[in-house]
DNA sequence: TCTGGGGTCCTAGGACCC
DNA sequence: TCTGGGGTCCTAGGACCC
């Protein structure tokens, strides 16, 4: 069987472990630059605030309402997250970490009266542990556990924890259950289902797979027969390294000083070597992009985008950034304002497996050094403290005007709090 | 005034090879 | 008058996820 815990709004809870008083307010955590909604609490979402929701457009409610509001802390979020991960990876025979707040369970070898108690038994421990509240659902197959976690959401009476795993029980769940929210079928394909009459979950399921699989590929299939009880999908226990890795950021205001998105872009290519150097990754092809408002109606517009194909695979900060700003600063047009730029590394392989060029005149222990060098002092001393020129030492602002303190990272804001 | 960021997988079609 | 067949690789774009 399967298992998938949950955190249940996770940024928010985050938020409250600090702060008791949020429980039982309607508490949101914002995007970056404060743009709009990403997680809520019961309350909030009560109140109709959606997922996603520009903050702009619920001034009035949140006055009106006295929703409280937060920047995101991913330092903090992460930090928590981790201490959830480490309670589940120990009371399971493995987990597969499968984003910031949810994890698979592999449950293999384990009675089916005995998982019941497993799960129940872990939702509460978790809860106990770091304060964090989680649903923890269990059945046939991964999409299947998908459910069962969201009806421990629906239902408070499940205590958290669900495990469903008799054809009785299945066919009586997907038959209430909206197809738009199976793990798997987003916008597109519930609206394409819709046309044709497909609105549960169970109309989906006896669907025959010829045409599932002409109308959605092997994609769609997949999730037809996971929703069959047939597991297309395993619990991954390695992390497998990543095939690309993207930096990219929206400023707080139309960048018309390009000098100010070239140091963006030295930051962002910053971010991601460190990143590369963190799966021991070397990168040959860089993507770098910038564009104006899309929301600016009578403005002219602008979208650039330049593939940089690099000679010598590498994970050099030094020669990163000024390649990418090289890169950058060819494509920006004058008299544009921009509000968003970004990196993506491309292309990435192993540094063990790394061909060097014939004709490369650097010398790749010295950079390797210098690199882990970098790396060892930032990591001591914070990120920012060994920077490359070109990012400047003012930081380009964004708009956090909501954070919470980082309880748990930062000796400075552990004091002010206790002062 | 103000609209997130970081990923994955799959497919079709074009370029190119022998 | 007549112009093959079978591949691979790359890229862009579309779908999805949290």
């Amino acid at each position: 069987m399967y298992g998938l815990a949950d955190c249940n709004n996770f940024y928010v809870s985050c938020e409250r472990l600090f702060n008791p008083s949020l429980n039982g307010k309607p508490v949101i955590v914002l995007s970056n630059n404060d743009g709009c909604v990403i997680s809520r609490s019961q309350e909030a979402k009560r109140l109709g605030i959606r997922m996603g929701e520009p903050l702009f457009k619920i001034k009035d409610l949140i006055k009106r309402e006295n929703v409280k509001v937060f920047s995101s802390n991913f330092a903090l979020y992460g930090d928590i997250s981790s201490r959830v991960m480490n309670t589940l990876a120990m009371a399971v025979p493995s987990t597969e970490v499968y984003s910031i707040d949810e994890a698979f369970l592999n449950l293999e070898g384990i009675e089916a009266e005995e998982v019941k108690k497993l799960v129940k038994e872990l939702a509460f421990r978790v809860k106990k542990n770091t304060g964090i509240p989680v649903s923890i659902g269990v059945s046939n197959s991964k999409t299947l556990a998908k459910i069962a976690t969201k009806l421990c959401k629906i239902y408070p009476k499940l205590n958290n924890s669900c495990v469903m795993y008799r054809q009785k029980e299945i066919d009586k769940v997907l038959k209430k259950f909206p197809i738009e929210d199976v793990w798997g079928i987003g916008r597109r394909y519930s609206q394409m289902l819709n046309r044709n009459g497909v609105t549960t979950a169970s109309d989906f399921v006896s669907l025959s797979p010829v045409w599932v699989k002409s109308k959605m590929k092997i994609t769609g299939l997949k999730t037809w027969k996971e929703l069959n009880s047939e597991p297309c999908f395993s619990i991954e226990e390695n992390v497998p390294d990543k095939q690309q890795i993207c930096t990219s950021r929206s400023f707080a205001k139309d960048l018309y000083n390009h000098e100010e998105v070239i140091m963006a872009v030295a930051e962002f290519t910053t971010t991601c070597a460190r990143k590369l150097r963190a799966q021991n990754g070397v990168v040959s092809r860089i993507l770098l992009f910038a564009y104006t408002n899309p929301f600016k109606e009578g403005f002219y517009r602008d979208y650039q985008s330049a593939v940089i194909p690099l000679e010598n695979p590498t994970d050099n900060t030094l020669n990163l950034v000024s390649i990418a700003c090289g890169g950058i600063s060819k494509i920006l047009k004058k008299g544009y304002g921009y509000k968003k730029a970004g990196v993506i590394f491309t292309e990435i392989s192993r540094k063990q497996e790394r061909t060097a060029s014939l004709f490369y005149e650097g010398d790749l222990t010295k950079e390797a050094n210098l690199m882990k060098s970098l790396d060892d002092v930032n990591l001591k001393y914070g990120r920012d403290t060994l920077v490359t020129a070109s990012q400047g030492v003012d930081k380009i602002k964004s708009n956090r005007n909501n954070l919470s303190p980082r309880y748990t990272t930062s000796w400075e804001d552990i004091i002010k709090v206790i002062v």
